[in-house]
DNA sequence: CTGAAAGCGCTTACAG
DNA sequence: CTGAAAGCGCTTACAG
């Protein structure tokens, strides 16, 4: 266990070293430049062995603030997501993680909890503290709010999800719809289903809606009929699920299946079910949507719809690092990145 | 869509908001600057009014940059973890983003993944960019490295683990050995196993060692013997809970219970002794621990060990909190969180 | 109560 | 190939 020393804490600047290595500090900086690399300023072989010997000898660590000022390049990327305890986004933060940091960047995460205010203040907190990319799902923010933000600190952004339309920002998006429209399908035309409900969290998330859209229009090519009760919306919690399910499965005529937004809502609907003695699937069959792990932990396990938000993340950070380096200036790009159903056995 | 216009991109500076109330720079800085309130220097309200309502109105935000250059703060914590996408970690990331937020403080995570290198990467890291604190869950790195770390950023700590010992350190840490001890125990008693097996991941995390620890004092306290092969070391992973059961059912005399020392590990055994045609609780009994959400999804219901990383996230922020807001100097405090023994369906 | 000035630790034209 | 100097946008003694 060390003694309390007294902090001397005295920082160790470029100018220790310069003074050390009997340089100038321009001469350091050039060396230990991030773009020193492409610099067109050439330095001899020597005094750059002998810079580079002295910073390790002081372990010396260039302060990034002091960079940031005087430079333009922050070397750290911010992340906008919903909430990071919902499963569906950590392969995603991983990702984005581990490529930044391939690049030596760092990753600010915010969360939203898809509340307006709190997306303004991840707004306001890289205005303040301006990074080079953001990686951003947007639930409130518009594509105006977007471009003020890019205009301003002259940062690059890649999206979630295909409400983005501004030309500059690279949008990748699960192509759930058409997932969502397969799966009530497959219900209707594999499985024989011909009373189907709806799971979801609020309507004002344009996931939600997407996803009811898909299914009405499923229901609809095949001339069922939805009576209102069968769409119940709540949040993306498993006790909405739970809910949802318990009051589908009170109404005089039950659906026979039900299409979950996402795999919490369906765990809690298996459960749900379960817990008033049905029987999944032979009484009610539940679909969800994610996959994520717990999907196949449950019993009966989980029919879902797989989202790789891991490859999305990978997309996005990509994308992004493209940008933030200088490999690609143009018009905004779109990656769909295709879902995949994944049948088991509570269908 | 907003139409590509040219980048104008004039940050708006604290020179601008001067000229537009008509001060000087620093009685805008006086006024702003988050010290202010506390501050010996006090200024007009007449003042304050009018520089207020510029900033208002030219939407400035001070660069965070140069204050953390030219003063000590840095308005953001680290935080080092082993991985984001462990769902133990979800409720102690949230906690602390929660606390930081109040503060209105940024949150800059790092995942570790156990490796030294990655720890080490993460002290660079807040040297290059000092943060005015850290909340670090450190397997690697040790009270020196610390130490180095707070003496050469002055930077305050706080950690999880009780294996860390520097006085200047708080930490808080679940009583999980005395929780495991009492689950071994639980099974030996209320439940009449003598034949016990114990998973867990490798031996060099202190986790580890010490819930193996536990379970082998249990076991000795009741003369139970417990073979090498009833204890298999791997990682965390799903897949070597299932790895291991498998060892541990096809063994001539395979144990009547399994003490998994985490959640995942604990899944993976269920799956796999449930694949073997094995019934749980009659056959094999298992308990994990930490108690994940998925611990009460999955079939029989997990008995296992809640252990509170909200709580503890939630400790940690407030400590360190206490800490940079000068509120707290003294010596390193402990925070015990106990564990809570929670008995579903899987014993 | 307010202002002029120095300086935080870097990068980058400008000179040589 | 290298150095002296200006300046990024702030905060904070130092003066008044």
């Amino acid at each position: 266990m060390p003694k309390p020393k007294k902090k001397v804490n005295h920082t160790i600047t470029m100018r220790d070293v310069a003074k050390a290595a009997n340089v100038s500090q321009s001469t350091v900086s050039r060396i230990l430049a991030p773009s020193s690399s492409l610099s067109k300023v050439p330095i001899s072989e020597e005094t750059t062995k002998k810079v580079l010997q002295v910073v390790k000898d002081l372990g010396y660590h260039p302060n990034q603030y002091a960079r940031s000022l005087r430079g333009k390049k922050s070397q750290m990327i911010g992340m906008l997501i919903a909430d990071i305890s919902n499963p569906f986004y950590h392969p995603m933060v991983r990702a984005v993680q581990d490529v930044a940091s391939q690049y030596h960047y760092s990753v600010m995460i915010a969360n939203s909890d898809h509340l307006r205010e709190k997306e303004e203040l991840f707004c306001e907190s890289v205005i303040r503290r301006p990074v080079d990319g953001a990686i951003i799902i947007p639930y409130h923010l518009t594509d105006d709010d977007l471009d003020n933000l890019m205009t301003r600190t002259g940062m690059v952004i890649s999206a979630l999800g295909n409400h983005i339309q501004h030309p500059e920002i690279d949008v990748t998006f699960a192509d759930d719809t058409k997932a969502s429209y397969e799966a009530v399908q497959w219900l209707i035309k594999e499985k024989g289903h011909q009373r189907i409900g709806f799971i979801c969290a609020n309507m004002d998330f344009p996931v939600s809606a997407r996803r009811y859209g898909a299914f009405q229009k499923a229901m609809q090519e095949s001339a069922l009929l939805v009576p209102d009760e069968y769409v119940i919306c709540g949040d993306w919690s498993v006790d909405n699920g739970r809910r949802a399910i318990t009051k589908l499965l009170q109404l005089p005529e039950p659906p026979t299946a039900v299409f979950a937004a996402s795999d919490t809502i369906a765990i809690g609907a298996l459960e749900g079910a379960i817990e008033l003695n049905f029987h999944v699937p032979e009484d009610i069959a539940i679909i969800g949507f994610d996959d994520i792990p717990a999907a196949k932990w449950v019993q009966p396990h989980l029919t879902t719809v797989s989202q790789f938000p891991g490859e999305m993340g990978a997309l996005m950070a990509k994308a992004l690092f493209e940008r933030i380096m200088g490999e690609y200036t143009g018009t905004r790009r779109l990656y769909e990145v295709p879902c995949k159903f994944i049948e088991r056995e509570s269908t």
